[in-house]
RNA sequence: GGGCGCAUAGCUCAGCGGUAGAGCGCUGCCCUUACAAGGCAGAUGUCGGCGGUUCGAAUCCGUCUGUGCCCA
């Protein structure tokens, strides 16, 4: 029954078209298709290849994660990208990897070992590493298989992780020459320390919410030399040194220079003018905390004050007295309650709501902490990303998005990149006998010998994650594939991460690469949100697992939901409903191209010229490459949800509603005109297939294949529009679509089944609907007339008129109904466009091209108030 | 407190100077031989309020209200 030109293709299914079932199931073809594509190498990118290079690297996942929506929504963007490059002919690299996460897998670890009684102190340093690398060849990367169900085209022989060795030595070059340029240094300063994770973290690792905390006023000193300070943190009052005030402050002057008894310690503290105090607020006084305040800790280095810490790396309270041993929230109900029991409290209000930074690893309360610690001076590095966004060389796509990159790069301070953890990369820095430190590059040997030992903090997770575009390369050496790849061709990541990863990468890949940025464009999207636009959270319970709905809908119907909702950089919704739509399309497509193959369909042999074609073949071939030419420069601009919806509306409004409709009254017809259309039919939907590939990649494999017979469409090449447009054929069709629809309203309104036959004549005499006769008579069941043919209804539409016999009395009222509507629309639009033309402002200033518009819808509206007026008086009064 | 957004159909969002759109939902009819995960037809909006610019404003400007995010 059809050509011959399928050959077996996805399992389950036999190749014959008549027996594809009437439903995709996706679950059937997914995971095999997969696996195919990974054992044929179509993803592996190669260094030596002659083909313009495309580069774009995976955002490194968390090894301890597994796919959320999030994961999903980039990923299906990234995917796409590199689909489509491929396609074009790109020597395409998506590279794989994750990074090592160190607070929360050494948390994920510490945690199993709690379970067996252990603290990782119990195994010591090296065995507890040697644990954690078994925990991540264990259970690690769960994420890495579920890339694969969503049908990542990443090179997986290029899988990188951040802890690999070649990663590390990437770690060791840059931490070296930084540090080397002064751009590494150790200090002492206020760092934000973690009581739960024990480590330090640096400032965009904090998150501020605003909790109920209180409010309390002390008097400190007393008499004359009372002075009233206000505190969220009474605590902290064991370990001041000093109280400041504003200089100009008249109502402090005199005592500035005295010592003022510290309550409940007895011990007596200085009075300092600061210039940073506000006398606005409160009562114009602070109490100075250096130890464990970030602005008390300058003010004592201005007024070189001592710096008394009171609590430990837990935030238990270590000064000596009743309060030792007190966690920092009992201590500051204690002290409290001991102040108001010496009269010291002055006033109390609580709640008193204000911004408290939580660790965004375990949202305990951060814990403001002198230490000694590794930074890296930002100034030079953040003045050179800055930079080269500003000057172009970097484009953030959507725009709206510099302001914030600048307002972050610009005011940027210093990175602290140490964290006490034993997961991650141990700082290069081995400190000697006799003071000396040293910063052994990776291929030197590290010194050795008695008084000799290495730093004992390991880095930042994202000091590496920001060497990703060029460390998972090869660099620091020269590798092929460096020479290749980098710099990247783009970067998909989330705006939330614009500060976190993208700002690294900047940095160090312009510092490390000679200056040459690591990516032209950062293409930033959004948040996944539920249905109803709030944000995904467990607790909140509206989280979904991307992989049920994978399972349940098939990964395209999944791919597809997330891109077309991907307006750039703004928030995506979704919700059940719109995946189940997705998974809709893709089964009707699924179903266009069963059609399709069980009518002859075929791509084999050259189009026929446009004089062998029908008029609707030369009308979806226009259509088809004014869509490639749609895609394309919708695509290019990083618009995935306009791409989607464009191929959306292509396929259902156009192919499937209209050209599988005309086309079956060609091919019944049969003849020259069904063998073109056969080829017409095969052609529009290969290409369809091959648009709609970099997004819903699954079920154009299994319907390309069945199709073309031919490999794969993974390396097919990308549809390019050939230029063909047919505006006469387009008209031709509208008018067809203009009477089908009026007609078919007509037969809606009065109550005739969809599939009840009437009897019609249609005068297409002076139209260019005559050759559409059949197909006209096909969709909207006219029979031929008979003998007896009686004409009770007159539609004319599109300069035609269809008289129909309907065997009776017609709804004269619904039809009035109908007429009246429409007569009042034009009428409406009439007077509108008139009123405007009668405008001479209008007529003197609006460009011509608007004025023919408007002229033209003026006498389109007339024709059909003359149209309807006559229409309505013609039917019979009732 | 500073910065950036957003307010358009019941819901989620496009449109961003010249006829108000989509998906889902809703109503009615239909298992019409690719598809009921479908077909056909239909209903629904003072484009947040108030000013202004313009021949013309959902679209530009100002302002107010509501709302979200980021940073302090």
């Amino acid at each position: 029954m059809t050509d011959t030109n399928q050959r077996p293709t996805n399992e389950g299914h036999s190749s014959a078209p008549e027996h594809l079932p009437t439903q995709y199931t996706p679950a059937e073809v997914e995971e095999t298709l997969y696996e195919r594509w990974v054992a044929a190498g179509y993803f592996e990118a190669h260094d030596k290849s002659s083909k313009p290079p495309f580069t774009v690297v995976i955002p490194p996942p968390n090894v301890t994660g597994s796919l959320h929506l999030g994961h999903a929504f980039e990923h299906t963007l990234i995917d796409a990208l590199t689909r489509r490059k491929r396609m074009q002919g790109y020597e395409a690299l998506w590279q794989p990897g994750m990074d090592h996460a160190g607070i929360a897998t050494q948390n994920v670890v510490e945690r199993e070992l709690a379970r067996e009684g252990k603290s990782r102190h119990d195994l010591g340093r090296d065995a507890f590493v040697e644990r954690v690398w078994q925990w991540k060849e264990e259970s690690g990367g769960r994420i890495l298989g579920q890339m694969r169900r969503l049908g990542d085209g990443v090179d997986w022989s290029r899988q990188r992780f951040t802890m690999d060795e070649g990663l590390s030595r990437a770690v060791r070059t840059m931490f070296k020459r930084l540090y080397e340029d002064g751009l590494i240094y150790r200090a002492e300063r206020i760092i934000n320390w973690c009581p739960r994770c024990l480590t330090a973290i640096s400032d965009i690792e904090v998150e501020y919410q605003d909790d109920d905390g209180e409010l309390v006023s002390i008097r400190y000193g007393d008499g004359d030399a009372a002075i009233v300070v206000a505190t969220t943190r009474a605590e902290t009052m064991l370990g001041d040194t000093a109280v400041a005030v504003h200089p100009d402050d008249e109502r402090y002057r005199h005592l500035v220079g005295t010592e003022i008894e510290l309550p409940l310690t007895g011990r007596r503290i200085p009075v300092v003018a600061d210039p940073h105090v506000d006398p606005e607020f409160g009562t114009g006084a602070v109490k100075v905390t250096p130890a464990h305040d970030p602005n008390d800790f300058e003010i004592g280095r201005r007024h070189d004050l001592p710096s008394l810490a009171v609590l430990d790396e837990r935030g238990v309270i270590t000064a000596h007295g009743p309060f030792q041993g007190l966690d920092r929230f009992e201590a500051r109900s204690a002290i409290v309650a001991a102040l108001r029991a010496d009269g010291r409290i002055v006033a109390e209000k609580r709640p008193y709501v204000h911004a408290v930074g939580h660790c965004s690893r375990c949202k305990t309360t951060i814990e403001p902490r002198q230490s000694l610690q590794w930074w890296v001076k930002v100034g030079p590095l953040a003045k050179a990303a800055g930079d080269a966004v500003r000057d172009g060389r970097v484009t953030i796509h959507p725009k709206e998005m510099e302001p914030r990159y600048f307002g972050w790069m610009d005011n940027m301070h210093d990175w602290c990149i140490s964290r006490q953890l034993w997961w991650g990369h141990r700082i290069p820095i081995w400190y000697g006998p006799n003071g000396e430190v040293v910063c052994p590059g990776p291929d030197e040997e590290p010194p050795t010998g008695p008084g000799w030992r290495q730093d004992e903090d390991v880095l930042d997770t994202w000091f590496s994650s920001g060497l990703w575009p060029f460390s998972t390369l090869g660099w620091p050496d020269r590798t092929a594939s460096l020479e290749k790849f980098y710099p990247n061709s783009v970067l998909v990541t989330g705006y939330d991460i614009l500060f976190f990863w993208v700002a690294r990468m900047m940095m160090f890949g312009l510092y490390a690469m000679d200056g040459v940025p690591p990516f032209p464009v950062v293409a930033l999207h959004g948040l996944v949100r539920d249905q109803f636009g709030k944000k995904m959270s467990k607790s909140g319970g509206n989280a979904v697992d991307p992989l049920d709905w994978m399972n349940r809908y098939g990964s395209d119907a999944v791919r597809f939901t997330l891109a077309r909702g991907a307006n750039p950089g703004v928030d995506v919704p979704i919700g059940e409903d719109w995946v189940q739509a997705s998974r809709n399309f893709c089964n009707k497509i699924w179903n266009a191209t069963r059609f399709a193959l069980m009518n002859g369909a075929t791509v084999q042999g050259p189009l026929p010229a446009p004089d062998e074609l029908t008029a609707a073949d030369r009308w979806i071939l226009s259509r088809l490459n004014a869509t490639v030419a749609e895609a394309d420069a919708y695509y290019e601009d990083y618009q995935f949800a306009k791409v989607s919806d464009a191929l959306f509306h292509f396929a259902w409004d156009e192919v499937f509603d209209w050209y599988v409709e005309l086309s079956k009254t060609t091919l019944a017809q049969g003849g020259a005109a069904a063998t073109a259309t056969r080829r017409v039919l095969g052609e529009v939907l290969e290409v369809m297939l091959r648009l709609l590939h970099p997004v819903v990649p699954f079920v154009t494999e299994a319907l390309w294949t069945a199709l073309t017979g031919r490999e794969s469409v993974v390396v097919a090449e990308w549809p390019r529009d050939s230029g063909f447009r047919d505006a006469a054929a387009e008209a031709e069709i509208a008018a067809v679509q203009q009477l089908v629809t009026e007609v078919r309203r007509f037969r809606a309104e009065q109550g005739l089944k969809p599939g009840q036959r009437v009897p019609a004549r249609l005068t297409l005499d002076g139209t260019v609907l005559i050759p559409h006769q059949e197909a006209i008579r096909q969709l909207l069941r006219l029979d031929p007339e008979g003998e007896d043919f009686r004409v009770t209804a007159t539609l004319p539409v599109a300069g035609a008129v269809v008289a129909l016999d309907l065997s009776g009395a017609i709804d004269v009222e619904a039809e009035r109904k109908r007429l009246t509507k429409d007569l009042r629309a034009a009428e409406k639009e009439r007077d509108q466009t008139s009123a405007k033309l009668s405008n001479e402002a209008f007529l003197a200033k609006a460009p011509d091209q608007v004025v023919g518009r408007i002229r033209e819808r003026l006498a389109t509206a007339e024709q059909e108030v003359t149209r309807l007026t006559n229409q309505l008086a013609a039917l019979p009064r009732s």
